[in-house]
DNA sequence: AAAATATTGCTATGGTCAATAGCTTTTACG
DNA sequence: CGTAAAAGCTATTGACCATAGCAATATTTT
């Protein structure tokens, strides 16, 4: 019975080679757990990736900051006006149409933490799969966006 | 005007090497590409996942479906409901409590359908892969699930 | 310079997906 | 039995993304 290590006849079995499965289900298993981990500062995982983004610039439109993350312009809107109304972000008007979207004291130490807890949050990710396979993910995954 | 060639500085490349946030880019591209690809059958990707993991079992309750893709009970309701109108799925009672999910005839040519659309929405994953990278894939996303 | 076009930021709305709490009925177990 | 657990459901909420459209401004074209 001992090696029998596979407990279920695993109806799931067709699905777990399925690369696309697989991508779906790690990233909603480690967006959850970061979620989790960023809860303390009270940041959704968007408005951390936001927070990385901007760092110290102070050029970068909330358009461009959209075409970066991949969220079109009118989703942007809720997310500055939280971050704003939180005190992490400033929007500065650079002419009449544009404004750079600037992080505030709060934000840089908000980023601060953030940087910390994601540090580790990806550590903890890596750590998790083993040696032979783990510098193969970043390359596979950069090839899959294009 | 500004021969600004190369024209980001890349802010995104602090972001590019985090495998956390690239697992999620990743993810929801694939996820559009095959939500695209299931868009003539008019299922969606839950709905095919489902129809690969019943398949031709007359002895999966809704409860232990949710348990292997990992969707809650009460979100599988509205799935089931769908599915069941669609006429791809029976309910059949197996107590007077549990009832089996199975699929119709219908659901049946949508499964081979589905089949042949994952089948080759996976080969295209693969292959935009480096070969060098490619095998390592699926171990290390089982690796970030387990 | 004037006109056409593009961009920026925004409102409003709807759809998908997941999470929670709570309910009823039924089965399992000490 | 009687209590606990499980099954299926309702209802609600929130996060997130997509579309359409608008007003103001900037850019490009002629």
């Amino acid at each position: 019975m001992v090696e029998d290590t596979r407990a279920l006849p695993s109806p799931a079995e067709t699905l777990e080679l399925l690369p696309g499965y697989l991508l779906r289900r790690a990233a909603t298993a480690m967006m959850s757990e970061l979620s989790a981990r960023l809860a303390p500062l009270d940041l959704r995982i968007s408005d951390a990736t936001l927070l990385l983004l901007v760092s110290d610039r102070h050029d970068l439109t909330s358009s461009e900051i959209g075409k970066v993350l991949d969220i079109q312009r009118a989703n942007m809107v809720p997310l500055l006006n939280r971050l704003e109304a939180a005190g992490l972000v400033r929007r500065e008007p650079i002419d009449r149409k544009s404004q750079a979207i600037v992080l505030t004291e709060a934000g840089q130490d908000h980023l601060a933490k953030v940087k910390s807890i994601t540090a580790s949050f990806e550590d903890d990710l890596l750590a998790r799969i083993p040696a032979q396979h783990r510098a193969h993910l970043v390359p596979a995954l950069r090839a899959l966006i294009g």
